[in-house]
DNA sequence: TCATTTTCTGACCGCATGGCCAAAATTATA
DNA sequence: TATAATTTTGGCCATGCGGTCAGAAAATGA
């Protein structure tokens, strides 16, 4: 039987472990990323990783706990990388550009862990059949979105618009750039960045 | 058997088969709009129209032609009556802020309909695996605005921007929009698009 | 070395799905 | 009414799924 020794809510895990988990989901990342959330089923992804589908069962509690931790190890990596380039910036124009660049710059180096995330964005429904990652999953960054606005509408940067549509609209326009990638991988990714910056600087100055 | 009489390319169908299409097709859009496309079965399809699974299958030639045209009928009178708004209007902020304003406007009135048919977008998959309505399916939009751009742009009331970029992204914001809205019902999505026409308003002009 | 624990395998289970079809029921036609 | 065409029924099928399990294999430790 696998160690469920938690401490801190963590759980302790060997090396070993840790490896195969992280292999596993390696694996689950490419399979979902070429053939789809709906088709990348437990047997394709042990296929894959070239081990038995009963290792999956036996390190996992089920597929969507394998699903959770794709999306953890891959978003945990994204927010990282862009926090670390926004540091230190303090204006909310340089702010937003700043976050656009980053993180166009940071999922241009990760394609498959891209198409995989959206995927499971999309695809995964919790125990109850609703969405596990819908809308609602955004609100973190609606409100780290908002609060950058706030910032720019009180220091004069930026007109009082309604910060939620806005945040809801910026959003929306870096997740459609990188579906709109994913289907167009000869499309300049770091330009559409940019000029998706230009745009939405303009709908945002004063 | 079913008639399956062609002229034109249309099929020539008797008004209780007319009748049974239309029926399977809403009943189809009310289950996948409670309860998701993925759990939307045949079975409860039909069992939601009161008929037998068989009957489905005897109207039409499988699961993917229902949810064709569903797409189709759904489709078809959100771009009748869309597009009629905007007949007569000249100038490119006009025809943006109609767009907008419009289709917001229809959809208020259709939210199963909205809800089903972001189901399908999203989900449905041709006999190849990969998605029948992708990013590529918006094409078409994509083309209308940036035709609505040029207008702009020639005109003087548009600045030079990327128009491709700017249309997956006013694409984007509508999509979202009406996503937003059906996850939060009590949102209000008349005022969210009247502030999405000022946000483009100001991120187009010159 | 040998006993114990951890890890892996491959077969198996119950379940839901889309599709199929023979026969029944209904409707249209002569 | 009698015959033919259309429509519906309800059960059946093969398929693929996630998950489980006994036993084999490998690693660990005394």
């Amino acid at each position: 039987m696998r160690s469920e020794n938690e401490s801190d809510g963590q759980k302790r895990r060997s090396f070993i472990e840790e490896a195969r988990r992280a292999q596993i989901v390696a694996s689950a990342v490419e399979v979902i990323a070429e053939i789809g959330f709906a088709q990348a089923s437990l047997a394709r992804i042990a296929q894959h990783a070239g081990i038995s589908k009963g290792v999956i069962s036996y390190h996992f509690a089920g597929k969507d706990e394998l699903m959770v931790e794709v999306v953890e190890r891959t978003y945990g990596l994204i927010a990282e990388t862009v926090g670390a380039r926004m540091q230190g910036l303090s204006s909310a124009t340089e702010l937003l550009r700043a976050y656009l660049l980053g993180v166009a710059e940071h999922m241009r180096g990760h394609r498959t862990q891209l198409a995989a995330l959206g995927e499971i964005f999309i695809h995964l429904r919790g125990a109850d059949g609703r969405p596990r990652y819908g809308i609602k999953a955004n609100e973190e960054i609606y409100r780290a979105l908002e609060g950058i606005y706030a910032l720019g509408q009180e220091s004069g940067e930026f007109w009082h618009f309604d910060r939620r549509v806005m945040a809801v609209t910026q959003a929306s326009a870096v997740d459609n750039m990188f579906a709109y990638w994913v289907a167009y991988p000869e499309h300049d990714l770091d330009a559409h960045a940019r000029e998706l910056a230009d745009i939405f600087e303009r709908a945002c100055r004063s």
